[in-house]
RNA sequence: UCCCGGGUAGCUCAGCUGGCAGAGCAGGUGGCUGUUAACCACCCUGUCGGGGGUUCGAGUCCCUCCCCGGGAGCCA
């Protein structure tokens, strides 16, 4: 008899229907003459009933049907006299694929913290949490690329390996193919990279956004979406050393596009969220009440609220709220402050915009007052700036000029120099850490728990 | 990297001014004909994070290192 999903069995099976179900075990409770078993096999939030009577052949199977166990039941879908289920499976034979000792498994029939489950990865993503946000974390993949690619934005694979660290963006880890054992010097003692693979000193990438720039330079809209390293030793609970960037960049766009784009993106994730993971997300609302239904939907219809960077700093000035850190224009906008304006003052996302350009990157477009860049941060309730953008400064002379101001070196860019030598245009674009966003919908607390296997210092299990 | 708070049974934690290491849950055994993290009874569980020191005596006090969490910085 062929599997079947318990996710289709649920909403597609009918009674008196003959089915084989695989999947784990998630508790068993015995009673002298039948017992019930609650199975998963990750196909869906919830669990399938197993009944299985005593007069059965499978019921002498129980005792290796232990939570964990890795089974397959086969039997006649009936409704459920009982509370809690509509459908159950009267189960006609159990085969135990692999048993699970209960005096050593780890997940045992009671709630875990977070915490101990970070210690045991591996296992962690068989619990309805992490089984939640893992699966909210597909269809949110799923829909980043579903919108870009109804827009008619071509998804382009940007280098993982890159020769520089020419946006500054943090630390960065070296790839090299030397030995360590006898590493080359040169006169000076350092390490002579000119010996290794690449002939020059190579790194994991920070951002796809440079090469970006030169595609949507010829195919009018792009994005990226894939992994993004950095070796700051950060140590919270919203940072990874190995994370997931979504990076989109368009021709012939201004930061007023670039916004409209950045709020119309994090709608549609929202949407496709509640559509296809609703429950996902209830699970989740009512296990850790650190994010709510209400809040999603309600961000998915209202405009964000938008404000500049110089109002907000006139905002915080004005504030009653003692921060930590001064107020005063010129100076960034610290945690704080952002969660100022967002739970505060708009009680929702805002976009910040035209920001000081001492506090941003060299390539952000100088605005006409010269003193700010045409930037936008979008920040988010409780988690901060999730997504990160600006207009990118089109004209040469005013490009080299800022990168001699920020100390930028100009021989590794002159391809960058070159896209505004020939046909430079208007281009825009933004960055979106996948990881803050999954943490944003899910409400999960920290960062680590939204990614199957995290990277961060001192930290590179499984 | 900095500032706080932690590390005691498989898990979550209590353990006061130093004096025989505890609870709940999980697990085991038995009972129970419709359970929902089932219920009832009984039973088992320890390198008190590692090292050093003070003391007649340290889970408890001191030094040091390691690890975890929260916050900050950096950022997405």
């Amino acid at each position: 008899m062929e599997r079947l999903m318990i996710k289709n069995i649920l909403y597609g099976g009918s009674p008196g229907q003959k089915v084989s179900v695989c999947g784990w075990v998630r508790t068993k409770r015995e009673s002298k003459g039948f017992a019930f078993i609650a199975l998963n096999d990750g196909s869906t939030q919830e669990l399938l009933q197993l009944v299985v009577p005593g007069a059965s052949p499978a019921f002498r199977e129980l005792p290796q049907c232990n939570t964990g166990a890795a089974i397959r039941a086969e039997g006649v879908l009936k409704e459920s006299p009982g509370k809690g289920q509509k459908l159950e499976v009267e189960v006609s034979g159990i085969e135990v694929f692999g048993g699970a000792d209960p005096a050593a498994y780890p997940l045992q029939k009671k709630g875990h913290t977070l915490e101990f489950l970070r210690e045991i990865g591996h296992l962690r993503s068989r619990t309805n949490t992490f089984g939640a946000v893992f699966r909210l974390r597909n269809i949110l993949a799923a829909a980043v690329h579903e919108f870009f690619q109804d827009r008619g934005f071509v998804w382009v694979h940007t280098p993982i390996i890159t020769a520089g660290d020419c946006e500054g963006a943090g630390e960065l880890f070296t790839v090299t193919g030397l030995d360590f054992g006898k590493l080359p010097r040169n006169n000076g003692g350092n390490v002579d990279f000119s010996q290794d693979f690449f002939g020059k000193r190579t790194f994991l990438t920070v951002s796809g956004q440079l090469e970006a720039e030169f595609l949507a330079m010829s195919l009018g809209n792009v994005y990226t979406f894939g992994p993004t390293f950095r070796a700051e030793n950060s140590n919270t609970s919203r940072h990874l050393s190995e994370f997931w960037m979504v990076e989109p960049e368009m021709a012939f766009a201004d930061l007023k596009d670039d916004m409209s784009l950045a709020e119309d993106f994090l709608k549609f994730l929202c949407r496709r969220a509640l559509e296809r993971g609703e429950h996902e997300l209830s699970f989740l609302e009512a296990q850790y009440k650190r994010t709510s239904l209400d809040e999603l939907r309600t961000l998915s219809e209202a405009p964000f609220s938008r404000i500049t960077y110089t109002a907000a700093v006139a905002e915080l000035e004005k504030a009653k709220e003692k921060f930590d850190f001064p107020v005063e224009w010129g100076l960034d906008l610290q945690s704080e402050h952002e969660r100022y304006l967002t739970d505060t003052v708009f009680r929702g996302p805002v976009i910040v915009t035209d920001y000081p350009k001492e506090i941003k990157a060299f390539y952000m477009k100088l605005n006409p007052d010269e003193k700010t860049v045409a930037a936008m941060d979008v920040l988010a309730p409780k988690i901060g700036e999730i997504i990160g953008g600006s207009q990118r400064e089109e004209r040469l002379d005013v490009l080299e000029a800022r990168m001699r101001q920020a100390g930028v070196p100009g021989e590794g860019l002159q391809w960058y120099l070159d896209l505004r030598r020939f046909g430079s245009a208007p281009h825009a674009g933004f960055g979106l850490g996948f990881e803050r966003l999954v943490q944003y919908i899910t409400g999960m607390a920290n960062i680590r728990d939204v990614i199957p296997c995290p990277r961060a210092p001192q930290t590179i299990g499984f």
